[in-house]
DNA sequence: CTCATGTCAGGTTGACTGACATTG
DNA sequence: CCAATGTCAGTCGACCTGACATGA
């Protein structure tokens, strides 16, 4: 095997560990403040407004359907950090938002991540090749931006 | 939400997708291949020997249960990329290796992820900011550092 | 007998699709 | 009537744990 492709799957899997990784320790961190959360109940988080959304809306913000995304909510609604309420404006629809016990929980998994992109900045600064975690980011970005035209080219040439 | 926080997160959003991304482009580029693999089976090329491997030595490389990797590993053996044998050693073990269908498959996703690879160092290249994959990816071996360090500590804490 | 290996059965999580009631 | 919103029910993929047969 030639080093080009051991290079290859050594990326592969290291992003895909980088994930894995980071969540646990995020869930880690949020277990030991005593919370309810789950990992699938963050991506509920990640696309909701202050002040309320469509369970439609969120489902398709986060990517999935819109029946998926009704019993995550309908879990957090149960751990009392969101609340649904009927819109105004449209009898069909319900509006969703965080409590305030919600929004604190928002916050600590805010502060986790800080604490694991801060301390990830300080060892890439003890490794002194000089990067920032924005670059290293930011490259990230790009890999998302290749991949997603890749896998439409791939998709129409099948 | 200060800058830390909203950097954070995006930061936590990034390493996700890219994982989904990665993925989705190299088995959008496998299907077209008219590949049957699927996306748990990658986990088991990554930690099979040429020359024969126990089930139970890839399920605790793989970080599964045994009973996980034997369904796996049942799958491939029936779409003909992996194959059974009696361990001459050992006659409770089986030994599990793939056959030249698989080394087959298992190029063709190295070849995939090699042009991933390469579409992503010439966009890093164009945007000009110096970066290589290799410092990414070497960045990214460093945060699953950090991260199991922490996960370690905030269970201890718990 | 005990330990290691692997198989079988059943459960859980996090998604999906299809069918349907309600409202605009 | 038709489209949008959301709920209910059933399915699936990818794991898990527990119980067990078999060989060293």
């Amino acid at each position: 095997m030639s080093d080009e492709v051991a290079g290859a799957r050594y990326m592969a899997r290291t992003v895909k560990k980088a994930r894995t990784a980071l969540q646990g320790a995020l869930f880690a961190g949020l277990r030991a403040d005593g919370s309810a959360m789950r990992t699938a109940h963050a991506q509920v988080f990640e696309v909701l407004d202050a002040d309320g959304t469509r369970l439609s809306l969120l489902a398709e913000r986060a990517n999935m359907s819109h029946q998926a995304m009704s019993e995550l909510v309908a879990e957090l609604v149960g751990h009392g950090y969101l609340e649904r309420f009927a819109d105004p404006s449209d009898g069909r629809a319900k509006l969703i938002r965080p409590t305030a016990a919600g929004t604190a929980e928002l916050a600590r998994a805010g502060d986790h991540l800080g604490e694991i992109r801060s301390r990830w900045q300080g060892r890439l600064d003890g490794v002194g090749a000089g990067l920032t975690v924005e670059e290293i980011v930011d490259g990230l970005a790009t890999l998302i931006a290749v991949c997603t035209e890749l896998a439409a080219e791939k998709a129409t040439k099948r």
